[in-house]
RNA sequence: GGCCUCGUGGCGCAACUGAAUAGCGCACUGGAUUUCGGCUCCAGCGGUUACAGGUUUGAAUCCUGUCGGGGUCACCA
């Protein structure tokens, strides 16, 4: 338990016992660095509860705590602040304890609780990975990570959006302009050879709409008429009426897809447990909207549409589905988060989806619940905002998309160029080397995009994002080779563990515990409020901590006092283990030497 | 226009969800180390937290309004 813990609980009998009040929580926090003191308990909160001053009670809770906890040294209170002076001896006693856990932080998965699914990326199959997927995957991914370290059994999903109009148009300029290409007689990626001829589709059908509005027909028409998009809709409906030939070219097609984004997500470095595809999951939910009638969730129009009202709650009336009695939309997403609770031992799900959707996911939720489903309270929208780049803003409709693959290639060979002058390479062999670039040049990408709050719409700066120095992935993989090379050169031998508790430590070394104690909250945190961004800040903190440590500190290397040198050496170990860890959570690898 | 969301030093981001003098990185200025790794560390400069009210012992955080950015308002997905 840690030292935070333990003083929440004593602080509470304390107060029941002087007080008479039972405290519903205690908050406890780390001092500010400018007030003297090592932790620090608020007392403002409990005024709700006890009637008087706060200092006054800060420091009847002060005297207790120092009279009756021996972790507890001193103590001084400032307004209504207790800060609390906690002896040495108590962060060595924790400190041991954390070297004695082999995946400290990280919680064995419970098999016999109920799981989260965390769903992500669900790209279309017309079209490469972009840069807005990037983020989408690396949350999503990271987010799986970090509550499956809390000990929840995680199912990382996504839903292939592998049918409707979108693949047509890149079926149907295929079969007209493709000449029978393949992803293996042109060399290219299978998701880039169908992007290609998606956007062959869309020159022809700009040429088709110019040739319309010559003939004399407006815009709006022109774009409903040309023959190419006509053609498209035809060959939809011929899918979705089975015909041999087009589910034949659909299936080849998307195969070719596939093969492409195994490339791409195996480079991300991110993977799933279950997929589900639109073209099995597009119909479901229909089932459910005469549930919902009856129930009179739903109600019906007089055309046979069915509809959700939602003005009560602040919102829209919605449909949830069509006159003609086809789903749309809601109707298979309801269907779907069903489908998943029956598929899988889970009661939450996690949707990786951009902001764009808010909405439809706060109705969707709604929907949920109000159709009564217990898991519905444990829904969360993983709503992220857009990625921009220094030149301009990132949208596929505009145009100018930054490919998920070539960005990951830009930033290895940016890692190249600066690993090959300024790197420590010896003794790795050419394969090596390349997969150290790779490390670094993703390290730089993920910890970029991972530091930043989800919801906000950020900036990714690529040449900022791979310095070495500053709060960047790679100042942080740089940290944890430098520690794996101090305990290679010192010779460490991990075996001793036991750090004799009277041992006189700095400040630094203790600020390094104190660091090091945080992680297990941290990722408690991180998991709570679905966000990486607490984990990346916290290992920039915890490098931070340790580099001030390191410089501070004489050579370790050199240091006589046996029991001194073995402890910082300890320090060493836990903080590389720690920091592999955290980034592990992150997606990100770190190297024992660059 | 309605609804949602964001607005923090020149730039990029924090602030444990209401607490102390709003932190950090880049950039800029000085210094220390420069044979544990080229790095790293220490210090300085720089903010009325978009603006105006309000609630509170206490507000970047909650409420109201204004301004500005983004999103969304399909029997599309």
């Amino acid at each position: 338990m840690s030292l935070q813990s333990q003083l929440e609980i004593a602080t509470k009998a304390i107060v029941k016992e002087h007080f008479s009040v039972e405290l519903p929580q205690v908050d406890i926090s780390l001092t500010r660095k400018d007030q003297a003191g090592d932790l620090t308990v608020m007392v403002f909160p409990m005024l709700r509860h006890i009637k008087g001053n706060p200092a006054a009670i800060g420091t009847q809770i002060g005297e207790q705590l120092k009279a009756t906890n021996s972790h507890v040294a001193d103590f001084n209170v400032v307004q209504g602040f207790l800060n609390l002076h906690i002896e040495p001896a108590a962060y060595i006693s924790a400190f041991n304890e954390i070297l004695a856990q082999e995946d400290y932080g990280v919680k064995p998965i419970d098999a016999s609780q109920p799981g989260v699914m965390v769903e992500y990326s669900s790209p279309n199959t017309n079209k490469p990975l972009h840069l807005g997927h990037v983020r989408n995957n690396l949350l999503g991914y990271a987010v799986a990570q970090i509550v499956q370290a809390t000990g929840r059994k995680v199912n990382k999903t996504q839903v292939i959006n592998d049918r409707g109009i979108h693949i047509c148009k890149s079926m149907l300029a295929w079969e007209r302009f493709g000449n029978a290409e393949t992803p293996a007689s042109t060399g290219l990626k299978g998701d880039k050879l169908v992007g290609n001829y998606y956007v062959k589709f869309d020159q022809e059908y700009k040429k088709e709409i110019a040739a319309l509005i010559g003939e004399g027909k407006t815009e709006e028409e022109a774009k409903k008429q040309a023959p190419i998009l006509l053609e498209a809709q035809q060959m939809l409906l011929k899918w979705e009426q089975g015909d041999p030939a087009v589910v034949a070219l659909w299936e080849k097609m998307n195969a070719w897809v596939y093969e492409g984004f195994d490339v791409t997500y195996k480079n991300l470095g991110v993977d799933f447990d279950s997929l589900y595809f639109e073209s099995n999951t597009y119909l479901l939910g229909k089932d459910v909207v005469q549930d919902g009638l009856d129930k009179g969730v739903f109600e019906k129009d007089p055309d046979g549409s069915v509809w959700i009202d939602l003005t009560e709650d602040g919102l829209d009336r919605k449909i949830v589905l069509r006159s003609d009695g086809t789903a749309v939309y809601m109707t298979q997403d309801i269907g779907t988060a069903i489908q998943r609770v029956k598929d899988f031992d889970i009661n939450a799900m996690v949707y990786t989806v951009g902001n764009e959707q808010d909405y439809h996911f706060k109705v969707l939720f709604l929907i949920l619940k109000k159709l009564g489903f217990d898991w519905a309270d444990h829904l969360f929208h993983l709503s992220y905002g857009m990625v921009e780049l220094p030149s301009g803003k990132m949208k596929s409709r505009e145009g100018t998309v930054v490919d998920a693959d070539e960005l990951m290639e830009e930033m290895t060979s940016t890692a190249r160029d600066i690993a090959q002058e300024q790197g420590k390479l010896e003794g790795l062999d050419a394969t090596e080397k390349e997969q150290l670039y790779n490390m670094i040049g993703l390290g730089a990408l993920k910890y970029f995009m991972l530091k930043v709050d989800p919801k906000k719409s950020m900036l990714f700066d690529p040449t900022e994002s791979v310095d070495f120095q500053g709060n960047t992935g790679p100042f942080i993989q740089y940290t944890h080779a430098r520690i794996k090379s101090i305990l290679k050169k010192s010779g460490f031998d991990a075996a001793s563990k036991n750090v004799p508790t009277d041992l006189a430590l700095t400040d630094k070394d203790l600020a390094v515990i104190k660091a090091l104690q945080l992680f297990p909250d941290t990722i408690a945190s991180a998991a709570n409020n679905y966000s990486p961004a607490l984990v990346a800040n916290y290992v920039y903190e915890l490098v931070k901590e340790f580099n001030s440590f390191y410089q501070n500190v004489p050579k370790i290397v050199e240091e006589e006092n046996a029991d001194l040198k073995q402890f910082r050496l300890l320090l060493c170990y836990k903080t590389a283990d720690v920091i592999k860890t955290a980034c592990g959570l992150l997606g990100i690898e770190v190297p024992e030497q660059m």
